[in-house]
DNA sequence: CTGCATCCACCTTGATACTG
DNA sequence: CAGTATCAAGGTGGATGCAG
């Protein structure tokens, strides 16, 4: 394919750095979410599902800080916050899933070697 | 009809379980060297670089598990395993340089929005 | 050379209670 | 409603010693 050498090593590191990053819990499930369009805090916490509530207010910062996402706030009372995806957030997605996709086609191959593997 | 839909959850917590199974912190850089040819284990080690003993054996023995890598035990002394890629494991590489590769386009974009909010 | 077993420090996650 | 604080529990990774 690409015979370039010279920065593997640290491209390999940074495609590590990434898959950490978004290969934590709930990152993905909640991005996914935000994909549909903008929503309220707790909407997001429905629409994931067994997220709790530090958690998921865990990963909106991390996303946020990341530029993923952005966080808006209505001074109103009860306080309302609306989460969306960022134009970069949108972005990410579009090779995050390239990887789901590839993960449902090859789902089957993966537990066809894991049986192989533990039967043996 | 419209399927696109109908599997949406599952289709992101697929999407989250791989991105959870290669994640971790040494799957992508054991893969990656792999994937210039077969390997032994101490070769493999030091093109790493900064991996335990006990973390590749472990991590290899998961890609083995889910049918990535090949192990093949030469029974001569000292003992010599080779290590290589499955075509499964060439296949996972594509989809996952993708997302290396818009992770080394849009780092300058994380890392301005980490500042912004850092600073802020 | 390869790899298992053990122990241990750290990090992530989750449950719970409380605040504006 | 949205968010913070605290504590407990499990998982992950690393150091070391031993074995085939």
């Amino acid at each position: 394919m690409t015979p370039r050498h010279l920065h593997e090593t640290e491209d390999c590191r940074a495609v590590s750095a990434v898959l950490q990053r978004v290969g934590d819990k709930w990152t993905v499930l909640v991005v996914s979410r935000l994909g549909a369009g903008p929503m309220r805090f707790n909407e997001l916490r429905a629409a994931v599902g067994g997220i709790s509530q530090k958690m998921l207010t865990t990963t909106l910062r991390a996303l946020e800080r990341d530029g993923f996402v952005t966080r808006t706030v209505f001074p109103t009372i009860p306080p309302r916050v609306d989460y969306e995806l960022t134009d970069l957030g949108r972005e990410l997605l579009v090779p995050v899933q390239a990887l789901g996709d590839w993960a449902l086609k090859n789902i089957d191959r993966v537990e066809a070697a894991r049986m192989r593997f533990d039967g043996a």
